[in-house]
DNA sequence: GATGAATGAGGTTTCATTCAT
DNA sequence: AATGAATGAAACCTCATTCAT
């Protein structure tokens, strides 16, 4: 365990420079060395926590990917029986997801900018996640849908798309402010209006 | 005329090529001989047309904004006076939007991910295009405000990047589908009913 | 005859223009279509006219080598008697070939700085050619020892190829000048007097 | 010290291969690969010891001018006081020039010949480079005219041109022949011979 | 385990030359 | 005869990856 839990802790440290120097560089630009000498290792070092280049943005975008299931995860798609509960719900979700990527601007332009056409596979892969996150949101809808506190006819897998849209678009803004937390209840308040009222 | 028209027209063939292939396999997995083979000319045309690898995707992105830039120009921000005919324009410009994309779901491909990330100075020209198109968003939302039929306390750049998400995520999802144009009006019907009246 | 001479006429303008592009860019770093856009024609034309690149710096080095060889032409080797006539003979020698690349310092740098190096194969000749200039001094000197007025154990090979580069190094310096024409006495009367004096 | 000194003797032995090559095909038409191959390395290896094919010229010829140097700087142009002393000292460093290049006339050929107009920018460095060893023979001379041993109406620029010319062209003709260390003696005596006394 | 020297596949780009118009 | 569009050989150079130390 101790050798493993090292190894872990070896891997993070480098994904993170990883991270850090595809949103500044990005992907392509940026070279196994460069990742190396912010790390003050040697570039061979870096093949033996990491198959390839890839393998690395695989990794740091798997871990975005499992702190936003965190986030989704934190609450539960079928507690909410009332709108205002839903709305409540919303409103933490949105901030922990404004959170997460503000605290970490750098990871946030990884994952929505310079990771996504990095790779045609990885662009494929990429998608299917946003289609994945839309199938989380879409849960949350239907549960309202279910309950009756939303509309039966709302069409659920659109306003789930556009949900998350509205969320993206958000981040992609928040992310290029100098101090992208100071902002946060800001957009949460937009976006939750529109959300639940639209914008009349 | 007839040279620079020639000129014109063998330019929009490459890059009609090159948009496809970029989109099919990505910017840096494409070759220039990628692209003259599919054309069925040789590579060093292709430096006869564009100064090199990366002009050839300023110039496929540009071509897409100005198209973006005719369907948002199609329209007159200041020109509506009511919530009615703003909510007409909007399915105006949302089916605009959807029929450019819909045709060419390669050209909205490349545009929304395989050229995101392709370069890093590319990736903040893009980002700088989102501003640009929530400012245009935020001419019309401003105007609502302005003339009363919007609410006076609505946050007028939240929104308007909040709309633009919903659509970029609406177009994301359907240029995966097999039959874009056929999900047209169903897209633009859900996101007006959340933009106008939210979810509930 | 016309259409040869005409001929003719077109590949000294291109040659020339060639000789001027060369001069100032380097060889390589000419393309065909610097030296045809100079002319104003179309850089295919050049190919009827010389056979390839290479075929337009032979020309125009063998053009220089024949007029090399008019000015040493103009003079007999055998015709001298004293080593006063002799003298004279070299002044005059002298003095065609500072005017020959005084009036055409672009020959003189293409002939002896950018044409060198050019072509492996053109080097080898070129060397062969200083070698054909050393034997027609030796030519001179000879006589000078045959007819008894230069010392019989004068080393002519060595003198010949002395002499020569004197001349060589003077043309290098002169072509710099920007009034190479009004520098050809000083340079003359300094190498005739090493020549025939040494410098003491 | 030891990976420095081991990256010296590995850009001499690539510096060493390239000269060779150079002088063999000329300068363009060596390809890198043509170096690498000679040494039994990857091109690739190449490019970890020099930045370009420019870069390595550059460095031989350098070196060559450093070498250059270190024969000149060998005598103190200041130290003859007669032309006995001053004739020694020019026979000593004519012997030095053809023993330099004797040794390894490829770099003779290269400095000489391949060389020159490989690069437009280069030729220039190079003209410039006559000219500063130009200077370094004319402080030799102006000793001379200062101490009174050489006369005082000597036009030294010419003459130091002059005499540089000479060594010139005999190193050129040297290294054709198949044993130039054989032949230093006699050219020498030869050119030493007209720079102190003339031909006649 | 760490290192960095070595490697070569792979891709971009140039430009001399051809040839149909 | 003149043109210049098309071509593709050829060369440079980068950088992810391997592996001996």
């Amino acid at each position: 365990m101790p050798a493993d839990d090292l190894t872990q802790r070896r891997r993070r440290e480098i994904a993170d420079a990883a991270a850090l120097t595809f949103a500044e560089q990005g992907y392509h630009a940026t070279g196994i060395a460069d990742i190396a000498q912010r790390l003050g290792i040697g570039h061979g070092t870096f093949y033996r926590y990491f198959k390839n280049k890839r393998d690395i943005l695989e990794y740091v975008l798997d871990e975005v990917t499992v702190r936003l299931g965190e986030v989704l995860a934190a609450e539960d798609p079928t507690s909410t029986t009332t709108l205002e509960e839903y709305r409540a719900q919303v409103e933490r979700i949105g901030t922990g997801l404004f959170q997460l990527f503000g605290d970490e601007p750098a990871i946030a332009r990884l994952f929505y900018v310079e990771g996504v056409g990095a790779d045609h596979e990885f662009s494929e892969k990429w998608m299917d996640l946003q289609g994945a996150f839309a199938a989380v949101t879409g849960a949350y809808l239907q549960n309202g849908v279910d309950r009756g506190f939303l509309p039966a006819d709302l069409d659920v897998e659109v306003s789930a798309r556009a949900v998350n849209g509205m969320i993206f678009a958000a981040l992609l803004a928040v992310i290029r402010d100098p101090d992208p937390a100071a902002e946060t209840e800001r957009w949460v308040a937009g976006i939750t209006r529109i959300m639940f009222a639209g914008i009349a």
